[in-house]
DNA sequence: AGATAACTGGACCGAATCAGTCTGATTTGA
DNA sequence: TCAAATCAGACTGATTCGGTCCAGTTATCT
């Protein structure tokens, strides 16, 4: 139940990129500079989130990234997503979305807790997707509910 | 985002126990054979599983285990906690409560996001106490509803 | 047009964590 | 007293992950 260490900066990074929202474009190294995470770690982080379409990023001189959409409409499931693949607790239950049905679980098809795990998912994933950037960003931490 | 495939395994043996109830004490010898798993990862897990009182043990000859509550009263954040440790997403919120406070991430009293992790853990946490053992052990995947 | 600055994508390596096994100690029932 | 069964700890091998570096591409400024 711990997030890796690439998704936890990866919050971190989104968020102080939300602070420079409407301001100048940032470059990857300011953000390294101004969260502490080392240049290439945010290169490879900024990476992933752009094709996310998290960020969107402008090459060439003076460039830089801004938040794609406003942080308000940016989640917590949207950037752990993006960093991490799709949320599935257990093993199966990616695999129930993403690949040929090779077996590698030996219980298989006569494992009785298989077929709940995707509900266990998306209960996960909807507390993760009330959670917004801008609630992340605020100095103070405001109340989080939780939504069906 | 991913469970720990010894937490996967606990929610396996859990469910293996929980249709046991009511019946005989059931060995770990049993359990392994039920649902597939190694007999020594098995007794590891019931080792946790018992200490974290969701198992009751009873050793010496025709001993086994039961479980402590009934199925409805053990809940799948129970069973996580008790062998993955409390439900931290960030590092930094796990040693909020655990430790001496010395630093290892750079930011420290600097970082804008720690602040929001407790309210984030708590939010899952309530999306995992909503589902219960008797649910996972149940053929049919019922609805699982959240609560605050 | 040339040079510079910035992102893009891949390969690579060291380290830490984790899954799994084994052995010995302890307890209970016959 | 013997046998059965759980309990607790250390140990090992492998997989994954964090982190770095490099070469390539694109766009702006002089």
């Amino acid at each position: 139940m711990r997030l890796s260490s690439m998704a936890d900066y990866a919050v971190v990074t989104m968020t102080a990129a939300a602070r420079h929202c409407g301001h100048a474009r940032i470059s990857a190294q300011q953000l390294a500079d101004e969260t502490g995470l080392p240049a290439p770690t945010v290169q490879k982080l900024v990476s992933k989130l752009s094709a996310a379409r998290l960020l969107r990023s402008v090459r060439g001189a003076h460039g830089g990234l801004t938040l794609a959409r406003p942080a308000a409409a940016i989640s917590l499931a949207d950037i752990i997503e993006a960093v991490e693949g799709p949320i599935a607790m257990a093993a199966c239950s990616e695999r129930l979305r993403t690949d040929t049905g090779r077996p590698d679980c030996s219980l298989e098809s006569a494992c009785s807790v298989r077929p709940h795990w995707p509900l266990v998912d998306a209960a996960l994933r909807g507390a993760l997707a009330g959670v917004s950037l801008s609630q992340l960003a605020a100095p103070t931490p405001t109340m989080i509910e939780m939504q069906a």
